[in-house]
DNA sequence: GCGTTATATGCCTTGATATGTATATACCTG
DNA sequence: CAGGTATATACATATCAAGGCATATAACGC
């Protein structure tokens, strides 16, 4: 869960899976639409296929990556026991602290940066 | 959405955030139950608050922390855009990859770690 | 086999970040 | 205001990961 959470963080990994979204797709393919050499897309896909995100599949010389559903399921199961957070008044009640927040804020001393 | 997935990534802001699925609690008692030192806490804590998923509530010195919804939801419509992943026969096909994988790894080297 | 194409891996440098220790800030009690 | 408690921040350090470049592996066509 974490791994995943570690590989959908790094920017280009994220384009990838939205990429691969439309379908599978070799690697010089995915290289060339997202103007990434084609060691750092290998070096991402693996990565990606490490969590289960990905899997290749050979073709001639090429290899085929495309999506797997299996970590994303999980990403939904954990969501899930998330659930009653959105539902709800629970809702009003997170709108609720978020207004004490920005009332506290302006109080709150500015450093720098 | 990218930056949510970092600031869930790291191991123990991820455990803070299973622990606030219990309800709000204030930065010491977070400290005590996942065995943290107390800045750790509070600087994972702001960065937690930066991307939206906590919310603190000031209580005299202590600070409640407690979750909020928006960037689960937000999880959430992300996740229903891949959702014909794992509807339907999309599955099948991906078990199929997977065996296909299985059998191309065996020849694979297998490096370090 | 040889050259070509497609992909993977290795090494190195650099930037980001998590942690510890020390200290600052804020609020409380008396 | 003094002392105590709760939390935030600063600084230094160490670890890790992303990217570039070179090269290795593998399958193709001839």
């Amino acid at each position: 869960m974490i791994d995943t959470f570690a590989a959908l963080a790094e920017p280009n990994r994220f384009r990838i899976v939205e990429l691969l979204r439309g379908g599978p797709r070799p690697v010089n393919d995915i290289s060339r639409r997202l103007r990434l050499s084609q060691p750092q897309v290998s070096k991402h896909l693996r990565i990606l296929k490490t969590v289960g995100l990905v899997a290749a599949q050979p073709r001639a010389q090429e290899r085929l990556y495309q999506l797997r559903a299996q970590p994303l399921k999980e990403f939904h199961d954990w969501l899930e026991r998330y659930r009653q957070l959105w539902d709800a008044r629970f809702e009003e009640l997170d709108e609720l602290v978020a207004e004490l927040n920005k009332k506290e804020k302006p109080n709150g001393r500015k450093k720098h940066k």
